[in-house]
DNA sequence: AGCAGGTTTGACGGCCCGTCAGATGAGCGG
DNA sequence: CCGCTCATCTGACGGGCCGTCAAACCTGCT
């Protein structure tokens, strides 16, 4: 399967034109990044990238087919996150590790905040190809996290009570929002280190089952 | 203090201009819940509520304005929810008290949905105003949560790690995006019956420090 | 040079924005 | 019932963005 990357008319691209839809994504990252979706227009990102706004509708369907693509870019770099949650956690020992796969996922929104707000706003409203592209991003770790529910339930050390692949979701959901509340939460009194540290014992006493 | 409802012009507005304004508010909510917000035109609420276009700018600066009028309406709803957080969970037999909290923040979200995806959306852009009807509405909850945290960590069930505020905010992400989650987790198996187990299950043990 | 693609563009009709000046409605003194 | 006044509403407009053509432009090849 040659994943060519395909102009709008359905012709496969040459190198000229796809460094254009690269600048055209450049731009609009860069834009989206500064002002958010609400103000991301064709015109600025053509401006932006030095392109007349028809260039623009070559390579894109329209605004949502180029953030979908910009939501794409950023799937390849949820899945190296996946090597944190292994192995299993099932010793206090393995805390570090909990605290370790905060900090990469932390580190991972951070780099994409805009785009990943914008793909959840899209997914929540029911655009199929959000939900498509965020359950591609997420599902390596949410099965993980599901994994690890499982062989605690297994071992006995987590309550029964708990859905795996629920209880991974709600996880994922804590640190997406989190970190999105973080500099607010800092305003009223949680350091920066509380809220990682808080974030560390929830989530690794939940997908381990061990207490702090 | 008279928080009569203003005009963009400052002055003060009678009966017949508050209907009007209602029923700006009416259609945009509508409109909002149909379509969502990058569909959202002043155009289209006008023509829902038959008035002229003009008429919109009479009563919101912009449509940024009245969605965050919206904002406000959601934010008196919120507060009852205080109550189920109340006294503080200290025996399993409080189990069904979370249980029944869960149950009421999940009709808050469902009836609240629209307005709050575009509310959190804003807020986590870093638009001042956004943040602030959102803090407003949460920090009763948050509060009443990190005061548990801190009640358990007194009486020695709560791990000392946890940060009471960070860890009332954890639990709000989870709730909020869990919900918004819900319909694609239904479809990877797990019944909305598991769900809401699974959230009641970590909510109770993570602010009562009680297992399950 | 001349040709054949692939690639870019200028220009256009259409729609939405936000703002006037003026029209319409409602209450009130006569 | 009239006519006045002030609050409220509106039609119409310049400006800007959208999305689509046909035409102009590049680039590699013969």
């Amino acid at each position: 399967m040659a994943d060519d990357v395909l102009a709008t008319d359905g012709r496969v691209i040459g190198e000229r034109a796809a460094a254009t839809r690269q600048r055209l994504l450049d731009a609009a990252l860069a834009l989206l990044q500064r002002d958010g979706v609400l103000d991301l227009k064709v015109v600025d990102i053509t401006r932006e990238a030095g392109a007349a706004p028809a260039t623009f509708y070559q390579y894109f369907a329209d605004l949502d087919a180029a953030v979908l693509a910009l939501a794409e870019m950023a799937v390849d770099d949820e899945a190296p996150l996946v090597d944190f949650l292994q192995p299993v956690w099932s010793s206090p020992a393995d805390h570090p590790r909990a605290a370790a796969f905060v900090d990469a996922y932390t580190t991972y929104w951070n780099d994409h905040q805009a785009v990943l707000l914008v793909r959840n706003l899209k997914a929540e409203q029911g655009d199929i190809e959000f939900r498509a592209v965020r359950t591609r991003a997420n599902l390596l770790l949410l099965r993980r996290m599901a994994d690890m529910v499982t062989a605690g339930q297994a071992a006995g050390r987590v309550s029964p009570l708990l859905d795996p692949f629920a209880t991974a979701a709600a996880m994922m959901s804590m640190l997406d929002r989190l970190l999105a509340y973080s500099n607010e939460l800092r305003r009223r009194g949680s350091s920066k280190e509380a809220q990682r540290d808080t974030l560390v014992a929830i989530l690794f006493h939940t997908l381990s089952g061990i207490a702090a």
